[in-house]
DNA sequence: GTCTAATTATTAAGATATTAACAAAAAAAC
DNA sequence: GTTTTTTTGTTAATATCTTAATAATTAGAC
């Protein structure tokens, strides 16, 4: 039996866990919870990404996500349309008070993690976002937010 | 603002989300979770730990401890009993049929790990051990399974 | 064009996360 | 020894994860 305490998967919880309480606590001031700012994140990037290109680039798993986007759309901060053009497909658009929260959380969250930029000289970032690439790019496909593809080989 | 994909959290994410299905596969083999698992393999290494303990060596919330021993228990591997030189602990103890699945599931877990060995050379993964350490060992002792101990300064 | 397969979104069910609040027991202070 | 504080476990409420199954469209094959 291997050592439990340093094998990858609790390596990565344990960072993770050591470093997001700080986040959410920022997130928390605006009544955001952390998965409800990772979608308004990429929104304020691309506005008006369907709900599975929301779903992949922010890890929120799609089932999960419909509920993210509706109390993001309940709390008056995104709007949901169909597409004109692929009616199977689901926009989420960013409302004039969600496009308003970026400019009141973003310097807040850009300060917690510049705190992070010394914490590690360039070389071991490097190392470790080459690492991190390598290990999700490995394994055969799994770990896409669309779960229901998983085994999908019949 | 920073770049999403790049950052730390998401980084490590990633990485967890391209992880554990493989494991999580194996897991569901013999009914198990993945939260489930991590207490056994826990107890399988010391059993009748207490609860606190548990949940600060599996990463599992105390709160959400409480369900999973549950359900340990209902599936009969686990029992739960009070210590009695300390009335408040609550330990965890493998029946029979818990500490009989350890020689079931430990040799699959080991091999998938094994897959991940020849993955990365030794130095990389000293080197990533180092920076998760550091990492989760930076922040102001947040990221501890004890939510209700963060923020305590009154 | 029609039938079939793939894509996108959604619902459902059980398990867990996150935070706050609280009860019981033990330890520390007085 | 009683009061206060700390420790350990628990419940509660809301949000989310994980997996499987299903509806609505659209794309592809025939």
């Amino acid at each position: 039996m291997r050592n439990f305490d340093q094998s990858l998967p609790m390596l990565l919880y344990r960072a993770l866990n050591a470093l997001m309480p700080e986040f959410r606590a920022i997130f928390r001031q605006f009544g955001l919870t952390e998965r409800q700012w990772r979608v308004l994140r990429v929104l304020w990037e691309e506005d008006g990404k369907p709900l599975l290109a929301l779903a992949e680039r922010t890890l929120i798993p799609a089932p999960s996500l419909i509920g993210v986007v509706d109390r993001l759309r309940k709390g008056g901060l995104v709007e949901r349309r169909r597409s004109a053009t692929d009616r199977r497909v689901v926009q989420v658009w960013l409302t004039d008070g969600g496009r308003a929260l970026q400019a009141e959380v973003t310097p807040l969250v850009d300060r917690a993690y510049a705190a992070f930029d010394g914490f590690m000289d360039p070389e071991e970032w490097r190392a470790l976002t080459a690492m991190m690439d390598k290990i999700a790019s490995r394994a055969n496909g799994a770990g896409d937010p669309l779960a229901h593809k998983v085994g999908d080989e019949k």
